[in-house]
RNA sequence: GGUCCAGUAGCUCAGUUGGAUUAGAGCAACAGCCUUCUAAGCUGUAGGUCCCAGGUUCGAGCCCUGGCUGGAUCACCA
């Protein structure tokens, strides 16, 4: 039992007893004690008024004696108006320490039937063009709430949902056909999804070319939008692979895998990866039976001219198409085929997407129509929706080439830090490998670090010169931290100090010092309230904060050289034990940490 | 126009189910600190009408109402 749920019962009792009235555990608000007060816990007493009929102080002092009289570890206590204070023994602190160091992968839970099995889906990139930051925001999110919720016990499966199909994807083609001369990943020396990516730019130039001299003999710029020789000929070769015209459907193989090959390599570097990988090719169609059951039942009608559609102006909403004229799917369609199919092939309980915020209004509907044909896990699918990346220089236009590509980026961050590195000197004695493997680490430190620390519904800002900025609340700074920590722990072995398994519990140790250990014993609530709020920014500012607590209180004093032995063994627990939490934690957000850096 | 989201220091962001005279970090600025656990660090100074106005409460950055500003969205696109 912790000793917050055992001062709450007794601050019930204390009430039973001096007032002779009950009060629900509900108003028993315990929090850390401030810094700048004196004690530990903090026992607000405001609510208890109405029953003492005293004043806050006075309140405050009679549950302050019963407590102290009644538990043991509360060593003293003090009041400062209506928050009554509470000194827990250092004994009591020390023991929270040694449970901390001896459970196996503190903080996480070991995967349990209890918990519910979540499906998460995320990147879902197109495969006419290569991954951006917008997609970097995405994966990070994915894979990161994805070890969040696995440490909570969930069983997880990732899912990617590739845009293989579209008239994007045409235009890619089209243009390769017209101006690639036969040019191959290898021969143009390019991931196959830069260059997929190269002619869907090429296939737009030359479409503006058109439409503008189409306008110069005399077209409406509208008309002409439309008649564009080429776009007319993407078109076409949709219709030819929706025939399955045996050549379009092979360049579209060809070309496609290209860019699959170029993604994988991308996922790599960015250290996400998939249990398994769905083709929209292959589930455009899906959800139409679906959808003709509920027309059936009377759910949802159907126009004169044959569309298919959703009311939703009981919830306050417009209406909404499920199936076109022609009686072909669309993109929502397809969603509640693909939901209802995974609900029912892998027994999951809930389902993650991860999309951006400018598809709220798509996953309010889907929830909604969903229940609307009775399915009751239609509350069961979440949307972790999160806002835009912006850059300083305004947004992102992949038309005017104002994207930052993810591979350019990632290779931008790895020089930077490999240029650092060797400026400060700080991988001299290192073989290239181990030296090459240290600053990629804090190269995707950095960026991760930065884009999973901000809330994900936010919409934030991408500053690339500052998140190569290793100061301050970024991932290298808590990774160059786990580097000290190891550090000591290094010396001390080498100095023939034999750190102990446990630290010995009669010892008095500074309230800084307990403030840590709290803070340390906090790590399994923050990990259980990131898997509900499926925010790994809950996690990047607690490691942050833990890791800014312990340099400020360390950085004085030398535990190596601590010269009270027993004092100095359990310093060595202690910040043995913080370096475990930072590296659970950032393992929880993709990080890798280095045992020197 | 309807719906949803956001608004906290010059900038980028935290702020746990409402709690403490003084609302926190970092960056940028200024002033210090290398016999230290690794200076990729630490300490200090300066910087605020928590968008505005009401309301609820012993107590509001947080909750309610109304407004202002910015963003997203409202396709037989995905």
């Amino acid at each position: 039992m912790s000793i917050e749920s055992i001062i709450k019962s007794k601050v019930i009792e204390a009430i039973a007893g001096c007032y002779e009235q009950s009060v629900d555990d509900k108003m028993v608000q315990i929090q850390k004690t401030r810094r700048e007060f004196e004690g530990d816990l903090t026992v607000v007493v405001f609510p208890f008024l109405r029953f003492s009929r005293r004043s806050p102080e006075e309140t405050a002092n009679d549950i302050g004696n019963f407590l102290k009289e009644n538990i043991e570890v509360v060593a003293d206590f003090n009041v400062v108006k209506g928050f009554l204070n509470l000194v827990i023994d250092n004994s009591y602190w020390i023991s929270v320490l040694n449970g901390a160091v001896q459970t196996p992968k503190f903080g996480f839970k070991p995967q349990s039937a209890d918990e519910t099995k979540v499906m998460i889906e995320y990147s879902s990139p197109n495969t006419n063009k290569p991954l951006h930051l917008g997609h970097i925001r995405n994966n990070l999110l994915g894979y990161s709430v994805a070890e969040i919720l696995k440490a909570n016990g969930h069983e997880v499966i990732k899912v990617n949902l590739v845009n293989d199909r579209g008239i994007h994807i045409c235009k890619s083609m089209l243009a390769w056909l017209r101006f690639g001369e036969g040019e191959t990943p290898e021969s143009a020396n390019m991931k196959g999804d830069h260059l997929v990516g190269k002619y869907y730019v090429k296939f737009d130039q030359e479409y503006k070319k058109e439409v503008e001299q189409l306008i110069a003999y005399g077209k409406h710029p509208d008309e002409a939008k439309k008649q564009a020789p080429l776009l007319l000929e993407a078109q076409e070769m949709l219709r030819k692979w929706e025939a399955g015209d045996d050549e379009v459907v092979a360049l579209w193989r060809k070309m496609n895998d290209w860019v699959l090959a170029g993604f994988d390599e991308t996922y790599k570097k960015m250290g996400v990866d998939f249990d398994k990988v769905y083709f929209e090719s292959e589930t455009y169609k899906k959800g139409k039976a679906i959808v003709m059951k509920g027309l059936e039942e009377g759910v949802l009608y159907q126009k004169e001219t044959g569309s298919v559609w959703a009311n939703m102006e009981s919830d306050g909403l417009d209406h909404k198409l499920l199936l076109r004229d022609d009686g072909t799917s669309v993109y929502m369609t397809q969603d509640i085929g693909t939901a209802y199919e995974r609900f029912n092939e892998f027994n999951i309980d809930e389902h993650v997407y991860v999309v951006g915020n400018e598809q709220n209004y798509h996953f309010q509907v889907l929830s909604l129509i969903l229940g609307k044909l009775g399915y009751k896990w239609h509350d069961k699918i979440h949307h972790l929706s999160y806002g835009m990346v912006e850059l300083p220089e305004g947004k992102m236009k992949s038309r005017e080439g104002t994207v930052v590509d993810a591979d350019d980026l990632m290779q931008e961050m790895v020089n930077t830090a490999r240029d650092m590195s060797n400026e400060l000197g700080k991988l001299q004695g290192y073989s290239e490998e181990e030296a090459a493997e240290v600053f990629t680490k804090v190269a995707m430190g950095a960026l991760k670090y930065f884009i999973l620390k901000v809330d994900p519904k936010k919409n934030m800002m991408f500053n690339p010169k500052e998140s190569i900025d290793f100061n301050g609340n970024t991932g290298p700074f808590i990774q160059y931290t786990y580097a000290r920590i190891q550090s000591v722990q290094r010396k001390a072995k080498e100095e023939g100090l034999t750190v102990p398994e446990q630290a010995i519990a009669n010892l008095t140790i500074s309230e800084k010092e307990s403030y840590l250990i709290q803070m340390v014993a906090d790590f399994p609530n923050v990990v259980s309230d990131a898997g509900k709020d499926r925010s790994p920014a809950l996690i990047a500012n607690y490691v942050y904060d833990l890791v800014k607590e312990y340099n400020q209180f360390y950085h004085d004093f030398p535990i190596a050289k601590e010269e009270n032995t027993d004092l100095r063994d359990f310093r060595l627990v202690l910040s043995r034990q913080i370096g475990e939490i930072i590296k659970n934690g950032m393992s929880l957000l993709g990080i890798g940490v280095p045992e020197r850096m």
